[in-house]
RNA sequence: GGGCGUAUAGCUCAGCUGGUUAGAGCGCACGCUUCACACGCGUGAGGUCACAGGUUCGAGUCCUGUUACGCCCACCA
């Protein structure tokens, strides 16, 4: 037995022995002969392989190990997958600056195409869409195995024959008929709309992609000129004077005084000449600016909600590619106002707003200086110049932002779901709350799923929108850019009479909405489903609550009415160590590989365990440094605990002081399961940290020489019998969180792997022991400990007498341990004193 | 504007349903060749529990308000 064990136990090198061993043994494969009942599933996030790679990917995904292998331990089945998010725009954007190439989609497909040998970001390469799709492939695999090192080096116990990628062919397959499906039963549907748009990447973007950001910006005030008084003007102030070509109404509320008898009459705006009426609406606020608004088509969300209840007609003078028409529109029919219209045609918004600035200034129309304001602007979460609304066909899937039973539904639903930790509920709640439209799921993009639709074609070349041709279920995943809809001919793409493929993807949340049915073989493996659906976990970062978790809930409702999971548990974020949020841009991500390398993985497992759920948290080096103390310390224990040698019978401990330690650990194993029951990992983990350093530091000091032999054989025998049950509970409790480290001191001296050993519980343990000699004991060492170091003597030197004073109980525990205290106090003789408060008197020995 | 979270020793954090002198680790100080571990062991110093009220026999813990930091949401001319 102690053959096995080595001399000096290290950790250098364990991560690459057992994760070999795991891979070796199947130790995580997924059963799938097991039950619904007795299976735990676990809806991985599927991490986006084009990001970088940072502390915080480990972070969450850790934690939510520890939970995963908590619950295999305790017979559960886990079904416990992983995919790849690969599609979508972060990809098209690290493919682009990677290879240096552009994808144009009027380029017919290059088989030889190659990109660049050495990608220049200033001059990119144009290649066509099926180029461009090969090439983000190409990238994406390569992410991916470099993702997949990385979880296997933490200790993942994910079941690696069940990985998928959300650009694969089951994720296209899943996001087309999920897509289908809404289709046929009036959950999606396509409509011209004005809709929030990114210049910069040319496509629609949805309301949860948005994110605000304070801009300095400057009111200017310039005057409309009443038809019915052209002496007066009436005075406006807007953020927004390059829009002023597109004003198409002004609105001030009903009950102000001020704008009363205007209302229903006619204006003229300055420079452009154009005639607006005045009208009423409520959302009009008095007090800001001049308390009468400028609408045009389209400054913001405000100006399309007026837009749409007033029914004002549309003037786009802003293109998708962020300029300004470049000539003048129609609208603006005066000579005067097209010859002002044609210094701005073609500029950028920005350089417009100069522009016009100037044009309004040469005319003496502004009024007074700009006053300067900081407001906030709806960016694009991944673009950097603010978002125009075009208004351009979308595909949309309801989601409760335009209908409010739909909305309480979904709001129900959250609450039916269990959050960990329950706060976290909060932002899904607030999230429904401010929903403000459906959910935009077109992009205008390249790599991602393609909506499995044509539309005929009129024999005048117009497109029918409304009678979309679907594809066959049975016939997914298509693309309609080269597959051919039933009843038509290949040549019949573009012609009068024929069809054209719609030319979008679907945003990547469309298909990371339906990870579960993705991960759990919906449709394509009815049996797996049966046995893995609905989940019961899934884990994500708090970000993204409002995209992943709402929208897989919305696809859940509509394709099972009812919570694709029932629990979710939600991570906090990194903070580095200034108590900042860890960003790339400030240049305080350090890399997960080289922290791994140099703390090891069970260190680093240890920082994430110790998180609270859903609490950020500070990337603090020294927390590595002590989980690999822990790690060291749990093989040199255990090595110490097992060099006893094995009971010669199976006797159970009778030693009060061992019967002791097996009470306390029943606790412990009790408080452990139940944080564990309610996802609280890092209680569990405190828990059993804190038992086994006073394990170490107090039980094993005690009753070391007895377990040497040095007290007699039966004596011995007891406490090699209790410190085998405590490694053998420990080794298990920290399995989770220390999964290296605990299979190696569990290959020592036991079959199979630490990580299928049954959770242990209290049953397994001698009970019915008063709890106070473990106590008793140990004050009575700490006080002669705290002799010998007052004195500055070795903790071996030899004490002569301790006097205990205290009380009838305590002494009488004392007297239990008797045996144990002196030897390891090295303590010739104690003397019990009845009295009214513990008191220790240590006399050394002299000589 | 609405909401959530956090605030406890120099640092990182425990403290669950209110109950004796508020805990841990790191760091610091002083020691210890102790036959598992010097990547170790022992001992110790260090806290008006953010602030102000209130409830209670008793509040770090409950209530009200305030402040700071982080975050979410909002129709932010």
């Amino acid at each position: 037995m102690a053959a096995d064990i080595p001399d000096k136990p290290t950790l250098e090198g364990i991560e690459a022995r057992w994760a070999g061993h795991w891979e070796d043994d199947a130790t995580y494969r997924f059963d799938r002969s097991r039950s619904r009942a007795e299976v735990y599933s676990v809806d991985t996030p599927p991490p986006t392989v084009s990001g970088s790679l940072h502390m915080g990917s480990v972070f969450g995904y850790v934690q939510t190990d520890a939970l995963a292998r908590f619950h295999r331990m305790r017979g559960e089945e886990v079904f416990y997958p992983m995919g790849w998010d690969d599609n979508g725009l972060p990809t098209e954007r690290r493919v682009e600056n990677f290879y240096g190439v552009r994808c144009d989609p009027r380029l017919s497909y290059d088989p030889g195409f190659e990109p660049p040998a050495k990608p220049d970001a200033r001059s990119k390469v144009s290649c066509s869409r099926p180029n461009f799709v090969e090439l983000c492939l190409r990238r994406t695999t390569e992410d991916e195995h470099v993702f997949e090192a990385l979880w296997r080096r933490v200790g993942l116990s994910v079941d690696w024959s069940l990985t998928y990628a959300t650009i694969g062919e089951r994720s296209r397959r899943a996001s087309q008929r999920a897509f289908l499906r809404n289709l046929a039963r009036g959950e999606a549907y396509s409509a011209e709309a004005p809709s929030l748009w990114d210049v910069t990447f040319q496509t629609a973007v949805a309301q949860a992609e948005l994110e605000d950001r304070e801009l300095t910006a400057a009111y200017y005030r310039y005057g409309f000129t009443r038809a019915d008084d052209p002496t007066t003007k009436v005075m406006i102030e807007t953020t927004r004077p390059e829009l002023l070509a597109a004003c198409v109404a002004l609105v001030a509320h009903p009950d102000d005084d001020r704008y009363k008898a205007l209302l229903g009459t006619t204006v003229r705006s300055p420079l452009f000449e154009v005639d607006v009426p005045v009208l009423a609406h409520e959302l009009a606020q008095v007090d800001k600016g001049s308390g009468i608004a400028m609408i045009c088509t389209f400054g913001d969300t405000t100006d399309v909600t007026w837009w749409r209840e007033l029914q004002l007609p549309t003037r786009v003078i802003v293109e998708r590619n962020g300029r300004l028409k470049a000539d003048a529109p129609d609208w603006i029919t005066t000579d005067a106002g097209r010859r002002a219209y044609a210094e701005l045609g073609g500029k950028t918004v920005k350089q417009a707003q100069a522009a016009v600035i100037e044009l309004l200034d040469r005319a003496g129309e502004l009024e007074g200086d700009p006053r300067p304001t900081t407001h906030a602007v709806k960016f694009f979460e991944k673009g950097d110049r603010p978002l125009e609304i075009v208004s351009s066909r979308q595909w949309y899937i309801r989601n409760g932002g335009r209908d409010l039973e739909l909305r309480q539904t979904l709001s129900g639903l959250g609450k039916q779901l269990e959050w960990h930790p329950a706060w976290m509920h909060q932002r899904y709640e607030s999230w429904v709350e401010g929903l403000n439209g459906d959910w935009l799921i077109s992009r205008q993009r390249f790599f991602g799923v393609s909506f499995p639709l044509w539309y005929p074609l009129g024999q005048d070349g117009s497109l029918d929108y409304d009678h979309p041709i679907v594809a066959e279920e049975a016939a997914l995943p298509v693309d309609p850019s080269s597959d051919v809809p039933a009843g038509y001919t290949a040549g019949q793409r573009g012609v009068p009479g024929g069809f054209v493929g719609d030319p979008d993807v679907m945003d990547t949340w469309a298909t990371s909405s339906l990870t579960p049915q993705i991960a759990c073989g919906w449709e394509d493996d009815p049996d797996l489903f049966g046995r893995t659906f609905p989940m019961d976990l899934r884990p994500q970062g708090p970000e993204i609550v409002r995209t992943w978790l709402f929208d897989t809930v919305v696809r859940s409702h509509f394709e099972h009415a009812g919570l694709p999971w029932a629990h979710t548990s939600v991570n906090g974020w990194i903070l580095d160590p200034d108590r900042k949020k860890m960003s790339k841009s400030k240049g305080n991500v350090v890399t997960p590989m080289d922290v791994l390398d140099q703390n090891g993985s069970d260190a680093v497992r240890y920082w994430a365990c110790s998180a609270r759920p859903g609490t950020d948290t500070a990337l603090d080096p020294n927390q590595f440094k002590i989980g690999r103390r822990l790690a060291i310390k749990l093989l040199n224990a255990s090595r110490f605990a097992l060099s006893f040698g094995e009971p010669a019978a199976p006797a159970p401990p009778r030693d009060p002081l061992d019967l002791a330690l097996c009470t306390r650990l029943g606790t412990l194993v009790g408080e452990c399961t139940t944080a564990f029951e309610g996802y609280d990992y890092a209680r569990a983990l405190e828990r059993v940290e804190a038992f086994f350093w006073a394990f170490c530091d107090d039980h094993l000091e005690l009753v070391k020489q007895r377990a040497y032999g040095e007290a007699g054989d039966e004596g011995a025998q007891s406490a090699r019998a209790a410190l085998r049950l405590a490694l053998s509970v420990m080794q298990r409790l920290f399995a989770p969180f220390l999964p290296f480290v605990a299979e190696e001191v569990w290959s020592w001296w036991q079959e199979g792997s630490v990580h299928r050993a049954p959770w242990p519980t209290a049953e397994e343990l001698p009970v019915g022991v008063d709890g106070l000699v473990a106590g008793v004991a140990v004050s009575a060492l700490s006080a002669v400990r705290g002799a010998k170091s007052a004195a500055k003597v070795s903790m071996r030197a030899p004490v002569a007498r301790l006097r205990v004073t205290d009380s009838v109980e305590r002494l009488a525990a004392l007297r239990q341990v008797e045996g144990d205290l002196r030897r390891a106090g090295a303590i010739a003789d104690i003397v019990y004193v009845e009295g009214p408060k513990g008191g220790y008197q240590v006399e050394l020995d002299p000589g």
